[in-house]
DNA sequence: CATGGTGGCATTTTT
DNA sequence: TGCCACCATG
């Protein structure tokens, strides 16, 4: 199996899963849902309610095209939004069809955009070889244009620029034009930054997110031979999660399927919540009229949950004005009641949902079947610290990726510049890091001479190294870095960057606590690189790859940290904690959906729009509907000082319950453990909270919830929890590789070092002269002298590989006696 | 001229 | 909590 959090995770319709490996593709399928698998050609809409079977129908509409059609598996594009959810298609195809499927192109929209520039991207000035820019990168871009058209950055803050670009890209909408239509002193700023912007990013041959969509229009639009080359390769369209597409999305499979309209596009209006992102409802409201003859199915059933919990969600739902009008029934029972509680603050909350986790637990579920879903990422933080004391295995997805770790980045960043050294901003990145004296005045020497010579920073700076020795130093680094990777594969060059940079010896170094679990990190980093070798490809092509992949990966793909098993393969099952937007498309028998309160959801900054509340309200509808069996509900009568809406959206960080809580009926809901809080349900009014008797305070101490009733006290931080149970640390190296390998070369073994991995390392007295060492990266050598002691204590090995001996900082070298 | 420490400040949602 | 700007130091 691909991997293993995918099992962690059921999604939209598992639950009929084990049916799927039936014969016959219609076997066990409701009528609405055969209508749209056995669809021949021509558009077709399938309005797919939660839980409906939305990707089964897509899945065996895929198989029946193969199976009963005769259309061969290159014949046909599906596109889904995460990765995840395109992995999960194929594998759900694979088992439907063997090797039949094997050629099907079952993509993200910005892989796709993306496979497509690798090869065309030059007729738009571009190298094919191109970088990807991250929003980090993006934000550098920004920050040097701001400065450099002398704009008040007080006045006109970097996001506004960064959010205006975003949505210039998703409307198809180039500097030129952004230009004509400015009406404002504003709006005329921003076209000219996103003119340059794009002039600083094609000169580092570098594109961001939403060009891999624009430019791949482009080439569509501007091309006919490449767009003829699409058409006729691609006969049938597949669009998963129809309702969160933007206009260049909608206008990339629109242009491929135009000519034979064989687009099948499966969507929800009620679950649209991306747009803030540009994803334009009408996508789907007017799906009829861009498609005339489009046959409409809608998929009204609900194999997910109970009827009480449908009940609910329609309560909410049903106040949008702006929606296709439906209605979810199940043919299951009613379920129990929805239980609600209200804490004293989020750490309170917190607590009450630990210990119903524990409860739970102890009547017979798994943790992988409970979900915590929240509106904000910042209302984590609570819970991860009450989970961490309830000593409850979790996993936070979204939040801070591996890639985005620090240390990670500051590698990759040496990698990104060998890979292509007109990255200036991979080169501002690494060309200080770790010090060696490089400042602003060297760098700006550099920025001038590179803006003298259009030449990229890496180029001028080679220049500038002859009036400079620190960047003389640098440049002989990189030099040195660009020789070893043609020899070495990719993990020992890795390896080769942290220890020649300097970096790792640097951490190893340092007393910061976090260091050590920063080495690790790189050292993962490594054995990643190891486990993507390829026996048939250079190293150069293996970066690229590995970059790419990077780029792609999203925070729904991959949780933020993990628990620190010791055998992947026996990973504890975890509690899942996200966002209401990544939690689109998963199902768990039990949700806790925290924080139904005003300023969160609906968030502060939709409150005085009315289309933002709508999606707000959807937002709502996609958290109950989450819910299989039992559905949590929670708020908090005061939250922290910086959780969104403290002062902005009510008063006094007094909070009042959502308003679409309240369109729930009250019959429908039951309190848990409300003995703290009285005179309020959970719709209506304020409760009145006990603990103002201070002697009360003293009197609780037995209480599962106690200890967050002085709010001064002082939790343990993550360092002081038990490694098992903390989230920050190393993501596993399997479920890194996982995400990273291509889906065919899924089956290789990991190469592990056992000569390496299964011994403990040397200590620094067996490391006499003439020892014989294994180095995890430069493999076998021989000690020749030690240099100081304790943690700065030098080891000199001249390795067999190496004419030169090594010098490295024993603590971070991890040698093992051969 | 580079570096590291300190204090102030902001925090929706994400491919 | 985490990032950035500023300041004192080498």
């Amino acid at each position: 199996m691909f991997n293993d959090h995918a099992q962690m995770f059921s999604s939209d319709d598992s639950s009929q899963h084990q049916e799927e490996l039936s014969r016959d593709l219609l076997e066990g399928l409701n009528e609405p849902q055969a209508q749209a698998v056995v669809h021949g050609d021509g558009p077709i809409l399938v309005l797919a309610g939660a839980g409906s079977g939305k990707t089964r129908v897509l899945t065996h509409r895929v198989a029946q095209l193969v199976k009963e059609h005769g259309v061969p598996s290159s014949r046909i594009l599906a596109v889904t939004f995460t990765n995840k959810a395109a992995q999960e298609m194929r594998e759900r195809l694979h088992s439907l069809l063997g090797t039949d499927g094997e050629k099907l192109w079952i993509t993200t929209f910005h892989s796709a955009g993306l496979r497509m520039l690798r090869f065309e991207a030059a007729r738009l000035g571009y190298s094919n070889q191109f970088v990807i820019y991250d929003d980090q990168d993006t934000k550098g871009v920004l920050k040097q244009v701001i400065k450099e058209l002398n704009i008040n950055d007080d006045r006109y803050p970097l996001d506004t620029f960064s959010r205006a670009i975003d949505r210039f890209k998703n409307n198809y909408i180039f500097p030129a034009q952004a230009a004509k239509d400015a009406s404002s002193v504003e709006a005329d700023l921003q076209a000219q930054v996103y003119d340059r912007y794009q002039k600083v990013l094609l000169e580092a041959n570098a594109m961001d997110f939403g060009d891999l969509l624009v430019n791949a229009v482009r080439i569509l639009r501007e091309f006919p031979d490449v767009l003829e080359y699409y058409r006729r390769t691609l006969h049938y369209v597949l669009v998963d999660e129809f309702q969160d597409t933007n206009k260049v999305q909608y206008m990339f499979i629109r242009l491929l399927a135009e000519p034979r309209r064989n687009l099948f596009v499966v969507g929800d209006d009620d679950q649209s919540i991306y747009g803030f992102r540009g994803a334009t409802i009408s996508n789907i409201l007017e799906f009829e009229k861009d498609f005339p003859n489009t046959k409409v199915v809608k998929l009204e059933q609900n194999y997910r949950s109970t009827g009480t919990i449908l009940n609910a969600a329609h309560a909410v739902i049903e106040k949008n004005k702006s929606r296709k009008a439906k209605k979810l029934w199940t043919a299951g029972g009613e379920g129990d009641q929805l239980r609600t509680f209200i804490g004293y603050d989020e750490n309170q909350e917190a607590e009450f949902i630990t210990s119903e986790i524990r409860k739970l637990v102890t009547q017979g579920f798994k943790y992988s079947e409970l979900a915590i879903l929240y509106r904000t990422n910042a209302q984590t933080r609570a819970l991860e610290e009450s989970l961490v004391r309830g000593k409850i295995p979790y996993k936070i997805y979204g939040g801070l990726k591996f890639f985005d770790r620090k240390e990670v980045k500051d590698i990759l960043g040496y990698v990104r510049l060998l890979v292509n050294p007109a990255d200036n901003q991979a080169f501002q990145r690494v060309v200080n890091t770790p010090p060696r004296g490089i400042g602003a005045q060297a760098l700006q020497a550099i920025a001038d001479e590179a803006r003298a010579t259009s030449m990229p920073f890496l180029h001028a700076s080679v220049t500038v190294a002859r009036s400079n020795k620190s960047i003389q130093k640098f440049v002989e680094l990189m030099g040195e870095l660009k020789q070893a990777s043609q020899t070495m594969k990719l993990g020992e060059f890795l390896g080769f960057i942290v220890e020649k940079t300097e970096y790792g010896p640097r951490l190893a170094a340092m007393k910061d606590p976090t260091a050590h679990s920063r080495i690790e990190n790189l050292q993962e980093l490594e054995s990643l690189g190891r486990t993507m070798e390829r026996p048939d490809s250079t190293t150069e092509q293996v970066m690229k790859d590995l970059l790419d992949r990077i780029s792609l990966t999203s925070s729904a793909d991959v949780p933020a940290g993990e628990t620190g098993a010791q055998d992947p393969n026996q990973k504890p099952e975890t509690v899942s904690l996200m966002t209401l937007h990544l939690a689109k498309g998963l199902e768990f028998p039990v949700v806790f959906f925290a924080g139904l309160e005003e300023g969160l959801l609906p968030h502060y900054r939709s409150l005085d729009d009315a289309v933002g509340l709508e999606e707000e309200r959807r937002l709502c509808y996609v958290g109950i509907t989450r819910a299989m069996k039992l559905l949590y509900l929670s708020r908090a009568h005061n939250r922290g000082m910086f959780a969104a809406g403290g002062s902005a959206g009510s008063s006094g960080g007094v909070r009042i319950v959502s308003r679409f809580a309240k369109d729930i009926d009250p019959k429908s809901l039951v309190a848990v453990a409300t003995e703290r809080s009285q005179g309020a349900t959970f719709i209506e009014g304020y409760p009145k909270f006990s603990f103002d008797d201070e002697d009360e305070i003293d009197t609780r101490v037995e209480d599962d919830y106690s200890n967050t009733w002085r709010r001064k006290k002082k939790y343990p931080s993550h360092n002081d929890a038990e490694p098992s149970y903390s989230s920050k640390t190393n993501v596993s190296l399997d479920q890194l590789r996982s995400m990273l390998m291509p889906a065919d070369s899924m089956k290789q073994e990991p190469t592990t070092p056992k000569e390496y991995f299964g011994k403990p390392s040397a200590a620094l007295e067996e490391l006499v002269e003439g020892v014989e060492v294994i180095h995890p990266t430069f493999g076998k050598g021989r000690v020749e002298g030690i240099k100081g002691s304790g943690n700065s204590a030098n080891v000199t090995i001249k390795f067999e590989s190496f004419d030169e001996p090594k010098k490295l900082v024993f603590r971070f070298a991890k040698l093992v006696l051969a």
